[in-house]
DNA sequence: TATATTAATTGTCAAATAAACACTAAAAAA
DNA sequence: TTTTTTAGTGTTTATTTGACAATTAATATA
């Protein structure tokens, strides 16, 4: 059969917005741009989307190469296209992002990329429209997990109760009160407690505590609610 | 400054979820291919995008193709890029899905694509991915409206309290208590009580309402909650 | 060894919200 | 005048949320 032979072909790229959570803060993967235009600037990582290949496998294929991590949480955001963003060529770019272990990381995948990890409060000047990427990549995130337990994709597979928590409230930007806190996530039943304890953190130590995957899946879609008042999250 | 000249281009096409309400069900306009592949198949209304053309501009130049409406509710919901999608040609589709008042849809314009409405529950068997993308859009449209007031964009101006309770029980599939979500839908602060009366709902007529639009556009954000124990709500 | 320090862990009560529930009112039709 | 139909409204109970502080475990220090 025919193809679309009078129809204009478009370049086609996809972007990461990597998420990390440092036990303190959260905050993305962002590289030096190896190339003209914009050599040297921030940007975000991406790549153009290749012929036979999905949005999905080079979004993948991206991920893979600045962290060398596969499998991880990775979810489209939202696809770009103004005529302008790129002042060199017309490029559509799809935009997705990633919630992944920062310790699992390959650091020396930076060094390739001169990729480096920035608190969201001190994100450089970027290029393009990667700022509006990022913008749009936090109030998703925050959208999200304020309904669903999507942050557990930034923690490793055992974590304690009072990092959840730092997580959350570093998330969101807020403080939240402890006795509440763990009550709420208790109640959900994601939670498995271990014998073990984390004696990083501090003298007394804390609990593990590793996800229930049954309930994690399970309960994916419920609206969890952890955040007290989450009335003006903005989408 | 040179293009990205050893890139490969691609098809970009965009693909329109829109959706109306009778008064009765939720339904969405679907149009009868006209060219091959696929020609007289079902099919969402869709486009080619253009070269100097944004997405959002070729989803509104879609929408109006069919409609001969603008302005409307029109947000992007997802772009679908597996390779063999499209099986004459690679082509990835954005596709957005519309909010429009059912009334001011210019019927006329059915006839050139072969237009009609179906009920949600009543879709035929579409083309390509588009069967894909209707689920998608149903899942959304759901997710958001149980969240924030946007079924609003499918009412005319004025409307009647017991027509957005229809119209929020056929969204969700589901019956709620006529006194607890007139209280609800009161409380937001949303509507404003217009003096005359819709007399063809019923003999006693109900009194018809607007949006306050000052308040509509100042709460979109905010979690309303009109579904009772909205749990399971898929994204 | 005793004491101090630090962070983890846990429960109650009050307030706000949500859910269940049924009668009266208005208007047209019979 | 009566019947029919749908609009409109208030209270009570149950559930959920939010505010609040003392105790415990472990290490560090005196």
């Amino acid at each position: 059969m025919h193809k679309y032979s009078k129809q204009v072909r478009h370049l086609l790229a996809v972007d990461c917005i990597i998420f990390g959570f440092d036990g303190e803060l959260l905050k993305i993967l962002l590289i030096q741009r190896g190339f003209q235009p914009e050599k040297g600037n921030w940007s975000l990582m991406g790549g153009f989307v290749e012929l036979n290949e999905s949005l999905n496998q080079a979004s993948n294929r991206i991920l893979k190469q600045l962290t060398g991590l596969e499998g991880v949480y990775l979810e489209q955001l939202h696809t770009f296209g103004d005529t302008d963003r790129d002042p060199i060529e017309r490029t559509v770019s799809t935009a997705y992002f990633a919630l992944i272990d920062i310790h699992k990381y390959e650091t020396q995948l930076s060094n390739d990329y001169h990729a480096e990890w920035f608190p969201l409060k001190r994100v450089p000047k970027l290029i393009f429209d990667h700022q509006e990427m990022v913008e749009a990549a936090k109030r998703r995130i925050r959208y999200k997990a304020a309904l669903h337990p999507i942050l557990f994709e930034l923690l490793p597979n055992r974590f304690t109760i009072p990092q959840l928590q730092t997580l959350y409230e570093s998330v969101f930007n807020t403080t939240i009160d402890k006795r509440n806190f763990s009550k709420r996530v208790l109640a959900t039943g994601l939670l498995i407690k271990l014998a073990e304890k984390d004696k990083a953190g501090s003298k007394r130590g804390a609990y593990y505590y590793q996800l229930n995957m049954q309930n994690y899946y399970a309960k994916f879609q419920a609206f969890l609610n952890f955040i007290p008042n989450p009335d003006t999250l903005l989408l």
